[in-house]
DNA sequence: GCCCAACCTATACTTCGGTATAGGTCTGCA
DNA sequence: TGCAGACCTATACCGAAGTATAGGTTGGGC
């Protein structure tokens, strides 16, 4: 239901349509999973080692993995590791037939969407992927709004910046002026240059703007 | 019950010094967990059972519940789903000798601190009463923040309600005054009566304290 | 040397937000 | 009946923010 239920044409306003990646070392459990995503619409990719996924390049589209945890190699779970420390946070199921309580509250605490055990039933399978895959457009939504936003702030001059930092703490241009040593109307000039760069309306426009950016790029 | 030990400075900023509530039906486990905590000068109260939780008054303090899963009665996870229909959002760990992979995962999505399994490490388990004790006292300090702006919003007329939900989505005075179909100077007088009984300083200090407010209150 | 970008300043003006003061109507309640 | 609170309006004024125009100084690159 819900993401799952049209094959291509429900996601057109998230830039392509879902797919799974499935990383198991069992030949018949990939190709068992594949026929059970095509036969609801839902395409998906096989790997039979971790490795495999880190050479590859991850498709830029709605995607949630699929991961066994015990697999030649490095483990699924090593896997969640590596790829939170790059950076990337496509959403994981995991599936596997020798987890414990203590691996599958790691891998949740580490922020997988789901912990499956084999055998697994078809609809709970498919309720995993669906909520991976939701997850993951509302992900690269926020993704994007934050992208663009970064991308203006990178055009703002140093002391753009600085006076922007300023107005976002509430300040008001005297003292912001006060603050730099310039005086109020080049204070105006920056900030008036500013908002134009970041495309703002108002002060309220900006601010909201400004929270869909990563603190640590401020 | 648990020894009072109420000197302990290290939570003068919190309100309180924090509590483990704990609820086993297996006397021994619990005099053993209090034992443990009191060790570490961690205060406690037990229950034997979820209704008595229920029963009783939940301190207004720093807090964290120990659940067993399988008790007589309501189970643990019978409880955590019941206090989230109640809005208690003490954090939880559970711990149980009866558990299995479904169970963990289950909790760990409605928000379980931790999911342990008997018999359990003196170090893990202290482990996690300090990260659901520290999630509870930045949850409480949140929330206390969240009822102050509501109590202020709660002194509001209808108008300036209705002028405060223009003013931070960036609407000007004369579009306000426009849309009610007032005058532009009575606008700036609700604006202005809003403003002071929000004890916001500034429109950005006001978009600030309006953000702890919960969405489903404005 | 020239250009350009970033930075700074100034005058003059407009718009916007906020305050003070002084009224008015309407509704509900003691 | 009178009072209080919410709501509305007006005049006048102030300060903050923003725009337009017209300059200036630096420092780095061709």
């Amino acid at each position: 239901m819900g993401v799952l239920d049209s094959a291509s044409g429900a996601y057109s306003g998230s830039l392509g349509s879902p797919i799974a990646i499935l990383v198991d070392d069992d030949t018949e459990v990939r190709d068992s999973l594949e026929e059970l995503l095509t036969s609801v619409g839902i395409e998906s990719i096989s790997f039979s080692s971790t490795q495999e996924v880190l050479d590859a390049e991850l498709p830029d589209r709605p995607a949630c993995l699929v991961l066994d945890v015990r697999m030649p190699g490095l483990s699924g779970l090593d896997l969640q590791h590596l790829l939170l420390t790059k950076g990337i946070q496509t959403p994981i199921v995991f599936l596997t037939g020798h987890g414990d309580i203590a691996m599958s509250v790691q891998a949740m605490k580490a922020g997988a969407v789901d912990f499956l055990t084999k055998p697994v039933r078809d609809q709970t399978f498919l309720d995993a992927i669906s909520a991976a895959v939701a997850a993951d457009i509302a992900r690269r939504a926020a993704a994007t709004v934050s992208r663009k936003t970064m991308a203006l702030y990178q055009t703002l001059t140093p002391r753009e910046r600085e006076v922007l930092g300023f107005v976002v703490s509430g300040a008001m241009n005297k003292q912001i002026a006060f603050d730099l040593g310039i005086s109020e109307i080049t204070v105006k000039l920056h900030r008036s240059n500013m908002m134009k760069k970041m495309n703002a309306r108002s002060l309220t426009h900006l601010l909201s703007t400004w929270q869909s950016m990563p603190a640590d790029m401020r």
